[in-house]
DNA sequence: GCCAGGATCGTC
DNA sequence: ACGATCCTGGCA
């Protein structure tokens, strides 16, 4: 059944969390391609300076430069209605999927970091190669995937809730102050690259 | 207009 | 450890 709109009005980490389990379905050419989501990061609030819609993020420097933060063009997206596609191009090469989440107004949004593939039983990971794998990129921009027949979320009616969730640090904010060691990333132990599972035994 | 930098990835 | 590659947005 297809996710409604409440689920991602609500606080975005517990939409992350649930996230993961769910199925995300790409329909590409006439063809449905389904992925169980395993792993998510939450991006919430004016202040979470690794969010592009940090709004102190507009006074600070990096490098001592100004970074593009806060409401822009750009990020607008993410300061409006849940359900939608947030999608943008990183290092000019990649593209990154997002569900905007919580209440009008309140930037938040959840970053789809790793999906399952069930049939092929095989892993993609990381958000580049989802969206390159699913042929996502900004065309799909502000899609609102409660209603639309490109894009969507469904919940799986067997297999409900995954056993055990791992949480950690987000994954590339390390200018991020204090805000790089929230652990607001969330994600399942299958389908996790072995770099990042050696990390997380050095930590436990 | 100019230009530095990025919620990444593949290769070295 | 590094380079690819282009969109973004602050500044002039």
């Amino acid at each position: 059944m297809r996710l409604k709109k409440k689920f991602f009005e609500q606080n975005t980490l517990r939409v992350a969390r649930e996230l993961l389990g769910k199925t995300l379905v790409r329909k590409w050419r006439g063809k449905e391609l389904r992925g169980v989501i395993t792993e998510t990061e939450a991006y919430r609030g004016f202040s979470d300076k690794a969010s592009h819609a940090c709004l102190s993020g507009r006074q600070a420097y990096l490098s001592g430069r100004q970074v593009s933060r806060g409401i822009t063009p750009r990020t607008a997206l993410m300061f409006g209605e849940a359900g939608r596609a947030y999608v943008y191009l990183i290092y000019g090469i990649h593209h990154c999927l997002n569900i905007v989440t919580e209440k009008n107004g309140y930037p938040a949004a959840v970053l789809i970091r790793s999906i399952w593939l069930s049939d092929s039983q095989m892993t993609i990971n990381g958000p580049g190669r989802i969206c390159k794998f699913l042929h996502i990129d900004k065309t799909l921009n502000g899609e609102d995937i409660i209603k639309s027949r490109k894009l969507w979320i469904e919940s799986n009616l067997a297999a409900q809730r995954p056993n055990k969730i791992l949480r950690g640090p987000r994954i590339g904010i390390d200018y991020a102050g204090e805000w790089k060691d929230k652990p607001w990333r969330f994600y399942l132990a299958i389908g996790q690259p072995n770099r990042i599972k050696r990390k997380n035994k050095m930590l436990s």
